[in-house]
DNA sequence: CTGAAAGCGCTAACAG
DNA sequence: CTGTTAGCGCTTTCAG
């Protein structure tokens, strides 16, 4: 009758201590099952938070304690390598009194997702935005414990997990000199994105890419492609490469999305047969039969796993900074394959129709990435 | 130096009071914009704000006002469909002042992440998962605004968010019928998700494909095929199908995610071409053109975009339930066409050569789905 | 228009 | 082992 017909009440810890017959400090212990309880006692206490259908508030244990919350920033969720670090976040979380929250960037930047996460009292923030200020990221792990996921940096205030990028790239270009390809393009963001510096996961396959294509002395015909960041950019991008002679005979892009961009236009193109493509995060769709694209592994999932893990060991109280490499490996698909012949004119139109052409028969069975 | 090198106690209210030489209720009126404060007075109350960099804590906020902040519960992220509905919610959130969080669901159902949310105070909780009980979702929506986005319960307590799922099946239906197709597959999850009664989306789809067989007069060539909730599961099970004649000439699965994994199938049998495939969400990766698959579009941002809406309106005092049915439509691709010649041993493997398999000439023209 | 005072629900320190 | 007593940082009456 007291509260209308509006919003309800809920049952606070006070309404627990009175109906065990207790001081709300006892209950207080029981829910947190700190020491200095009865058996008896907590019996009954737990009985009435059963009945009533107690739930703390965690606003108010955040005032004092701790809020139980993991806070993981991202850039847009349309990244599907997002996914797998979420899993492992999630996973490591598993058993813990932790939850955990993700707040997506509101723009490029990933810094009022952030701040609306510290603002929420977050125990401990994961940082997925590559292009936070190092600065600033310093100042906000003074405040609570920070992983920044991704980017080569290391603070002696927030903790790091990162893949070996320059291993990686290293694999990459292996595979596809050993193949016999020279003309190889990485695809790769815009140079803000992979300035030195940043300690980019971008900047760095980029450096990694041109010392490979140094180091096997043939440096003329490798070249760097700008693109955005986006699929659609990519393949814009791509399709405006191929719309002129000679083309690549080989391509790496910065990251699967990219790939995705870059394999929509090879299709347009129907060029999937003489231009090998390999991407970079082992996205779960490169497994997919009708895209099966070579790509690099980062292994998203202990990534996620990592830095919830090291959040943790923060909050238990370790003090030092920690920086946990990963390393990648490379999985090869049908995307990628030996150099064909090295005729810039060369074509073949059997392998794959174009989205709404009319397949003929050619000549499929030179050397080349089987699709 | 009494705050030794570990955690910088953060500024408050107080401080700003403080340097600012006013109370620390002024300083809350500033904040919150409320009336009666002097424009003198803001002056300085910001100005001490800015240079204390004050940021006031959402949990001491959240104890008597609200927390600004919407929680968005949802099943696993690897669903493409999620990443529309997060665009959509954070679009309807900009220029507010509330920030969304979003919270994982820990198992098969949400139950953990929606009491999370609300146990961390949300003005506002968006609920994705279908299977969390209605009864239940009932009770919590009399603590807080909830919106339920894709069931088609109509609670006097929360407010819905659904697309039309009969008129959307009616349309692949109308689509593929009208092909000639009359052996179709309705590839869809297991009974529990699809039983009457629980308004779930699957539900009515697949009543809504029933009737539409029952309707053309040909229910014995048409039927229903269980598989799992995931990708890899809707592969084995379509696998499973491709492997005993006669093949359907057309299958329409009940969500995207399915029908990438009988797409998966259908490239390793090299069935593209003759079997017409049709999926529900319209997934960004179904316009790909290495995919291109034909696909109901449910317009998820507006769904989005919707369920903020509605928990804003809630909070700003709506008290009655209000429940927004998004119509969908059908987006044709090649992954469907015109029935190809009606004999269970047809096969052509001109198409898409399989993914390690040697491409073959074929007969390419016959009619089918392009692909 | 401004400020003092009383909590919000909980935890932590301490006294019994 | 139990209960009392102060706040945590903020909002909200309600007097001035």
């Amino acid at each position: 009758m007291s509260q209308a017909s509006s919003r309800r009440r809920s049952v606070t810890i006070q309404d627990v201590a009175r109906a065990a017959g207790v001081s709300r400090a006892a209950v207080s212990k029981v829910i947190r099952d700190a020491s200095g309880v009865s058996p008896a006692m907590r019996a009954r206490v737990n009985a009435a938070i059963e009945e009533l259908n107690y739930r703390p508030s965690v606003a108010a244990r955040s005032l004092r304690g701790s809020s139980y919350t993991l806070g993981l920033e991202v850039p847009h969720l349309g990244n599907r390598f997002l996914t797998q670090i979420v899993d492992g976040a999630l996973q490591a979380l598993e058993g813990t009194r932790y939850q955990l929250v993700i707040a997506p960037a509101d723009g490029r930047e990933g810094y009022g997702a952030i701040e609306a996460l510290a603002d929420r009292q977050v125990d401990g923030i994961v940082v997925v935005s590559p292009r936070v200020d190092a600065d600033w990221l310093e100042r906000l792990a003074t405040g609570v414990p920070v992983v920044m996921l991704g980017r080569h940096d290391r603070s002696a205030r927030y903790d790091t997990v990162v893949g070996d990028d320059v291993a990686g790239t290293r694999q990459v270009m292996e595979y596809l000199l050993g193949l016999g390809h020279r003309r190889v393009v990485h695809l790769t963001e815009e140079a803000a994105v992979t300035a030195p510096g940043t300690g980019s996961p971008h900047a760095l396959r980029l450096r990694a890419f041109e010392e490979a294509v140094r180091a096997a002395g043939s440096p003329e015909l490798a070249r760097v492609v700008r693109t955005g960041q986006t699929e659609e950019s990519a393949r814009a991008t791509m399709n405006d490469l191929l719309s002129r002679h000679p083309w690549p005979t080989a391509v790496f892009a910065g990251h699967d999305q990219l790939a995705l961009g870059a394999l929509a236009a090879l299709v347009e193109h129907d060029a999937g047969r003489e231009i090998s493509l390999v991407g970079y995060d082992n996205t779960d769709l490169a497994a997919h039969p009708a895209i099966s694209l070579t790509s690099v592994d980062q292994r998203g999932p202990e990534m996620g796993r990592r830095a919830v893990a090291m959040l943790l060991e923060r909050i238990e109280g370790r003090d030092e900074p920690q920086h946990h490499v990963v390393t990648p490996s490379l999985v090869v698909r049908d995307s990628s394959g030996p150099r064909p012949v090295d005729n810039p004119e060369f074509r073949t139109s059997c392998a794959r129709p174009a989205a709404a052409g009319t397949p003929a028969a050619g000549a499929c069975d030179l050397p080349g990435p089987r699709r």
